[in-house]
DNA sequence: GTCTATAGGTAGATAGAC
DNA sequence: GTCTATCTACCTATAGAC
């Protein structure tokens, strides 16, 4: 008698069942997949994936938890000791953004994640309603921090450049990455970053 | 005995369910709403409303077809005469992606719509697939071609319009409609249509 | 034009064997 | 740790009565 499942330690297997999560759930969203379907991809059945997360709820938030995990620690690279001062020009904010355009675009997968997610997750029903909520708005306040030396309404600055990294970022998945993230957001954040000046 | 069901012309049961499908798919996407639901909210059975569409996805794209039909017009009225004969002003350019933007902000619930049929949409096998990705190519061509009285790569400039409306629309969406879509649509669009200059 | 009834499928989750 | 078997719920779609 052949062994048709293979055995695995417990965080082996959760690690191989996240990364293939990323995948499966930024193609299909929370609600389109299946944890069936997650289950074939890892080549185990839907109980035994269930042994591990409990249920499809609880692997979504350890989904969101392991990547917030990761990216706390690259985030914080790329803020460097600026964060911890203020940056102190205008070129710097630039680098910074740049570094974090740079790092979605070695993943494609994770903004389709949250793209997927943070539309599915404006109903307020929906497990990462809250999550996204939160996310949102302390991105929204770091964001403005990050850029008060550059102009006299951050707040609105920092909406401005949310608005268009989102909007590039999945701009460039739809365009099955045909055209140079980096090279376009440098062209946008000019734009964005340009101090004020008279109209044309 | 009592009528349990309210009879309709044929049109006008049409309409309303349209109407309907508009908000439930917004809410829950393609996949994650169901023709049960969408039916107990216009008073009907589901199979009473599959009378009139056949399939699931006949009604979705009974959906985008009738919101095409009815953008068409308003779209050509937004560009006006400017449209036959090239904006001969970025002025003129402001004032178009103006009206699109107030258009839009009326009517949040198309932006809903098809923020969340569009990231649905990436996966090749939705049935919207075909759909956006015509759309948006149109709507490519269509902004370069309105932009190139303005910078010497209205390729590019086109791009950073979508990107930054997009991502606009849908954080005013995220953020409950909190801040003024039009008002910072204005300052942000100041920015990316001004001339190129120097850097600071 | 709308209903009831039902077919046939798939979903998430649990129980218990190994 | 993983499986098989099973429960319950819900889904889309069709058939046929009214």
């Amino acid at each position: 008698m052949t062994r048709t499942h293979v055995r695995m330690s417990k965080d082996d297997r959760r690690a191989l069942i996240l990364t293939a999560a990323v995948e499966i759930i930024g193609d299909n969203g929370f609600r389109g997949f299946s944890i069936k379907d997650l289950a074939v991809r890892c080549e185990m059945t839907d109980a035994g994936l269930l042994h591990h997360f409990g249920s499809k709820t609880a692997l979504l938030m350890a989904v969101l938890d392991e990547r917030d995990r990761q990216d706390e620690i690259a985030i914080a690279a790329a803020l460097g000791d600026e964060a911890g001062h203020d940056p102190r020009s205008p070129e710097a904010v630039r680098q910074i953004l740049r570094m974090l355009v740079q790092r979605n675009g070695d993943r494609p997968e994770f903004i389709r994640l949250y793209a997927m997610l943070r539309v599915e997750a404006i109903a307020p029903d929906h497990p990462a309603h809250e999550y996204f909520r939160l996310r949102d708005a302390a991105a929204h306040r770091m964001f403005a921090r990050l850029v008060h030396v550059i102009g006299d309404d951050p707040d609105s600055l920092a909406r401005q450049i949310l608005a268009a990294l989102d909007g590039l970022e999945l701009q460039w998945l739809r365009d099955q990455q045909a055209f140079d993230l980096v090279g376009e957001w440098d062209k946008l954040a000019d734009k964005l970053l340009r101090p004020t000046g008279p109209r044309e």
